[in-house]
DNA sequence: TTGAGTGTGTTATATTGTAACAGTCACAGA
DNA sequence: TCTGTGACTGTTACAATATAACACACTCAA
């Protein structure tokens, strides 16, 4: 499992038992299922901090689940987006592993288009302002996607040297 | 046109002769050109305040431009796009007209529910926060995608009454 | 006149996402 | 024990979105 680095010095094998770990556990509190193919999905997803496009999920799960097909991997997709354990990238249409399910969740994607790993932060402040924008409209937030593209530190570095 | 109100006292008409007059000249001072079917698409992308999908736009556009095909559109929507004329509104996978291809050009889309429509928004605060949260991950900012669901004044207004 | 650039026509295909129905399993209530 | 309900999955078919690749026409300038 050498694929992925996120920081410059990063375990991302901690990362993935982290997210499965939270997950799992979240599930049980919730009483809802994290069924095989679900954890595989999830599991799949986290192989990097890449975002990950949905046919290819379907290619990687083929080896563990023969029968999977497009609807297999969407419905297991809806599940995980449904408990907040993975993010919709929206403006590539690929899916992302969350990395703060347990908490409160507006989430703000950085997406680098040089390494295409996306970094999620919190950012409090960046939300406070947008529900000040949107109460200025007179309009009731219901969902909110903040994607930014762009190079990430890493590899703004590696331009340079 | 009686199709699209977007404020509660609102003649659509002038949108549109403004957007239409705001592009030719844009397009003119460029040097690009705004062909008759790229003129033709942004029309009718500006026929409501809604969001249009591609596919739509290629049935609005077939009575005019008999030959159009997918490749068409595409090509029409790149070109706006690259010019700022329109809007690419992720999480629809539609096009929307943009309301100040003449500014500086920091989009917030706020995108009803209800409606359908999109109200595009500068917020210059919000991409002044927005800028401070990716400089602080070291990210440098190509472009931002912000886009809220929920839903407008209008809407909620009417479902008071 | 010829070559480059731009825009369009045309065909085919790739990619992304859903609908609809059937089968299985577990578990609760009669 | 029966039986029905809900949740999950299998399966087939298809819808919706987007791009590739090549041909043709036109303009402008070297
Ligand atoms: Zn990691
Ligand atoms: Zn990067
Ligand atoms: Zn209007
Ligand atoms: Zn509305």
């Amino acid at each position: 499992m050498t694929t992925a680095t996120f920081a410059p010095e990063h375990d991302h094998q901690q990362c993935v038992s982290k997210a499965l770990g939270t997950a799992e556990h979240l599930c049980l509190l919730r009483g809802v299922q994290l069924t095989p193919i679900r954890h595989q999905v999830l599991e799949l997803i986290w192989s990097s901090h890449k975002a990950v496009k949905a046919y290819d999920l379907l290619d990687l799960i083929k080896p563990l689940q023969q029968a999977a097909k497009p609807a297999t991997i969407y419905r297991a997709l809806d599940f995980l987006i449904e408990q907040g354990l993975i993010h919709r990238v929206e403006s590539l249409n690929a899916f992302v592993g969350c990395r703060c399910s347990d908490q409160q969740h507006e989430q703000l994607l950085l997406i680098c288009s040089q390494c295409q790993e996306v970094e999620e932060r919190s950012a409090a402040d960046v939300m406070k302002t947008l529900a000040q924008e949107a109460e200025q409209a007179g309009f009731v937030i219901h969902s909110k996607a903040v994607e930014i593209h762009g190079v990430c530190g890493k590899c703004a570095s590696k331009v340079q040297s």
